[in-house]
DNA sequence: GCACATGATAGGCGCATGCTTACGATTGAG
DNA sequence: CTCAATCGTAAGCATGCGCCTATCATGTGC
């Protein structure tokens, strides 16, 4: 491994890489990054307030709002003020948000299915692992 | 491998991790991350225009300009018109721009040697090898 | 009851980016 | 010689982002 680039020169290119490969499938469902950022999430498990979420997918929570606001009007999600604290609207996903998500999620899977098939099993699942690993918070 | 999250998302947060180990690095001595680009694409081999250069490292060529402004003022590069073609500059580093390169590049890859340290070396190597692959134009 | 903290929202600022256009210098093809 | 193409440079534009402030509604500790 001794000639090689620098970590993240190499992981930014497979970042602008993978971009190339999602974006076409986000926009054919008219859904942007953050949008699926927010539906992944809300797959996980329902939120209890905006700022969690927002924190939670690294983004800043005033630019959520636009993004929300967008999902909510598609049916997408729900979001509610939380009768025992007005302040805080919980939210989660509509059916039909859950549907799109997995529309959504499936497409980017084969993807990246298709990219990773070309290595050994063992490279591939190290490599996998790893990432698990250094993404971990 | 059943419960991951997308190759997008942990490729990107791990760049983000990256980033903040190295823009510290950087900052220290007085170099952006374009710069950091043009220093190590020109230590692989010089160049014979800047057009490629900027294609090398996917930077705008128009951007590019005022990095190289910087880097030639402060004697990391050479910036030579060819004798053969003077629309075209030659670039190379000059050896306080190797010198500089090196030094930022040990303390990255000694960040990065942290960073992987934790993994078994199966783990490690296959993930350096997929990225390796996946990074490769 | 009152001061203070929290959540959602709106707006603005500064920065980096990608993209586009224009121009002067130079080269090469016809 | 003339014209098209290439290279470097300057400038502008729209976008998206992080960050910061203010405001309003609400909740909590004293």
């Amino acid at each position: 491994m001794e000639e090689r680039e620098d970590l993240g020169a190499m992981v930014f290119r497979l970042g602008r890489r993978l971009l190339v490969m999602e974006q076409p499938i986000l926009d054919r469902h008219g859904v942007s990054m953050w949008a699926y950022a927010v539906l992944t999430a809300l797959r996980e498990s329902p939120m209890r307030t905006q700022t969690a979420l927002a924190a939670g997918i690294g983004a800043d929570k005033t630019r959520l709002i636009p993004v929300l606001d967008e999902l909510q009007k598609r049916g997408l999600i729900e979001r509610e003020p939380d009768p025992s604290d007005r302040r805080v609207r919980l939210l989660d996903l509509t059916a039909d948000g859950r549907r799109l998500h997995e529309t959504i999620q499936s497409e980017i899977r084969a993807g990246e299915a298709d990219l990773l098939s070309d290595f050994p099993p063992t490279d591939r699942d190290g490599f996998l692992r790893a990432l698990i690993a250094l993404t971990r918070r």
